[in-house]
This record gives C-alpha cells, sequence and structure tokens, in this order.
DNA sequence: CATTTATGTCAGCCATGTTGACATATTCGA
DNA sequence: TCGAATATGTCAACATGGCTGACATAAATG
C-alpha cells in the first residue's frame, strides 16, 4: 500500500480569486476550475496514450478494450450505447483489436444474434496496465490534495449530468459485480 | 448564491468496493475513479458543444477562443504552447473564429513580427456564454457532492503531471491579473 | 412465414490532429 | 550593415476517429 508522494495539500494554486462583488449576471465565471478540469483531464489520457503506441491502437481502441474488459461478454448494442458512437466507428478499432488478439466474439448462447464480447487473457493484460497507470494518478492526488477517495468519487459524480447518474452507477455496480464474479 | 439543488451527498454512488486482500502487484484498479472522470468529462464538454454548433464550430475552437480570451494580446507561439497543437491545427480553427469576427490579430508593437490575439465583444461574449456553462456545472457539483470549491480545485491540480503543476498555477494566476485589469 | 432485431459492411464525408517544406517579415548579434 | 535567428503563415499530404446512408445476413419472434 506504499504511496509515490503522500503530503497532503503542499503546494497548492491559488482559488481565493474569485466574488469581487454582486454581479446582476448571477455567479463569477470559475476560470480556475475550467482550466483545470481540461489539463487535468488531458495528463488523465495522456498516461495510456504512450502505451498504446505500442501498439499503434488510439484512445478509441483504449475506451473499447477498457468497458469490454470491465463488462465480459457484452453485446455490441450495450457497448455502442455507452461509448455513445455508431457501430460503424466502433467496428473499425475493433477489428484491430480482434485481429491483434485482446478481444474475442462469441456467438450468443441464448440468441444466436449476438457477438458477445470479451477480452482475451492478453487484452486483460492491457487493460489492466492502463486501469494501473490512472489509478496512480488517482492515488497520487487523493493523498496530495488532501481529499479522500470518497469525496473525489461524489464529486466527479455530480459533475454528470443528473438524468444519466442513476444509469452510471447501475453499470458501475454491475461490472464491480460481474468482474468479482469472475475472478473468485 | 442561490444554487440549483442544495443538497449535499444526496444519492451517492458506491464506492466501498475495492480493498479484498493484499494483491502483490499494489493497489486496486480504481475502475469507479476512472469511469467517472471519463463520463464527468464527457458531459463537462457536451455543454459547450451544444452552443457551438449555432456557428459551425467544435471543441477545438472553443479552446481556442476560451484560451485568447483568457490572454488579452496573446502571442500565437504562446497559445500553440498551451494548447499543444501545430500551427498548422490552429490555423484552420484560428482562421474561421477571424472571418466570423470572434478574434481579432494586432501587430505586436514591440516586436512587429508578433501577430497579437484578442478577442472581440462579439468574442468575449460568446467566450462568457460557454463559460457560464462549465461554471454552473461545477457549482452544483460542488454543492450535491458535499464538496468545497477549494477541495475541487486541490484535487484537480493534483491531477496534473506534478512537473507541470507550475506552469498551469502561473497561467492561470497571470490570467486572472490580466483580466482584472481589463475590467476596471 | 413475414417482420423485427442484432450485427456487419461498403462508401464517402467531416473535424482535427500530424509531418515536412518553404515563404515572408522582422529582429538581433557579430 | 549584413547574415542568422525568430515569429508567423501557408501549401500539401496524411492519420485518426467521429458521422450518415444504404444495404446484407442471420436469427428470433409473433
Amino acid at each position: 500500500m506504499a504511496d509515490i508522494n503522500v503530503s497532503p495539500a503542499q503546494r497548492r494554486p491559488l482559488s481565493g480569486t474569485a466574488a469581487s462583488g454582486t454581479e446582476p449576471a448571477g455567479r463569477e465565471p470559475a476560470y480556475e476550475l475550467i482550466e483545470l478540469m481540461f489539463f487535468a483531464y488531458r495528463d488523465f489520457v495522456g498516461d495510456p496514450d504512450h502505451v498504446l503506441e505500442r501498439y499503434q491502437f488510439g484512445r478509441a481502441h483504449h475506451r473499447v478494450l477498457h468497458f469490454v474488459f470491465r463488462h465480459p461478454e457484452i453485446r455490441v448494442a450495450d457497448l455502442l450505447d455507452i461509448l455513445k458512437i455508431t457501430k460503424q466507428s466502433l467496428a473499425r478499432v475493433l477489428k484491430e483489436l480482434i485481429d491483434q488478439g485482446f478481444i474475442l466474439q462469441k456467438e450468443g448462447q441464448v440468441d444466436r444474434r449476438q457477438r458477445l464480447l470479451a477480452v482475451t487473457d492478453k487484452g486483460k493484460a492491457l487493460a489492466l496496465e492502463l486501469a494501473k497507470l490512472q489509478t496512480e494518478r488517482f492515488a497520487r492526488a487523493i493523498a496530495q490534495s488532501g481529499t479522500t477517495r470518497d469525496q473525489a468519487v461524489r464529486f466527479l459524480y455530480a459533475m454528470i449530468d443528473p438524468e444519466r447518474r442513476e444509469d452510471v452507477t447501475r453499470m458501475i455496480t454491475q461490472a464491480d459485480r460481474a468482474l468479482r464474479g469472475k475472478e473468485r
């Protein structure tokens, strides 16, 4: 459980910047948060990007691999629903992931029209490697910011469109259940 | 200061999911945080996307407009450095923003090779409209998650690559100073 | 058996990133 | 003062990953 750099709230940024008066328009624009979100996300996806270059994969491959890893035997239609892309877009990257042996398809048992997707051992290894990089970033950020993991979860959750939150929670819960079930 | 929905920690997601044993590999992958970050960012940039459609602009236009708005009279080279794209990529969207009257260029006073960029009134209005949308999302998220704004700032800041943090802080501070100086 | 569903695929377009090469104007240092 | 360095623009070509529209196939379903 040893962590890279446990020191709460060292060298924090600005944040005493807003509220000079009573604007009629409402709230002061939160430029600081907006820009921090932009840079944070860029670095968050940057880690995996470097690894993916090894296989000539891009971010699209990462997303597909990740969600197939998290939802073994997922139907194509459900994957499209998570990613919010078209099947033509999915087809391109999925084909490459299958050709290179990271993902495999099997015919559905109950409904033989379905092509259920799952990661191979190779795919699992890569998905885990990428998840670990991002996990380390979160662990660092939580430790160094003096936040709790729970606060971070609640904050990010509340950044999601209210009407989609339930779906997201359900999806994550279900994936956790499925994965724990498998690994036992 | 009245907010949309002030209720701390209502309907929070899971988060009691990790730590089943002592893996030799280290930490449990933080799937929940990883996926929440993905969905949060998608919605975060989704708000502006809809508005930008009105002008046939994309996210690239948004980024350029935003940072030019925040850094009046910015040099092209400095803008490229913030965005981390090539000048050829910038040129395309910048041309459209200039043609449609959102941004204008002026020759540098001290160095006449420079083409200093600034938003027009029209550009400022659009930049503010977009920033306001994202500000509202943050205000909602902070109120509903029971976090403080300061915690959110520190957390996002700590998500950035350590070696880039100083630059980001400096950039934000400087932009705040420049904008406040102008509005007085 | 006709229709609906799940998936695949072809073709082409668009947005936004890239590299490489080269042009122009201006500044700056020897 | 002149040659090199700098700031910017531009042309051409390419890659990635979105999109729409059209159509094909196999299987399920009423």
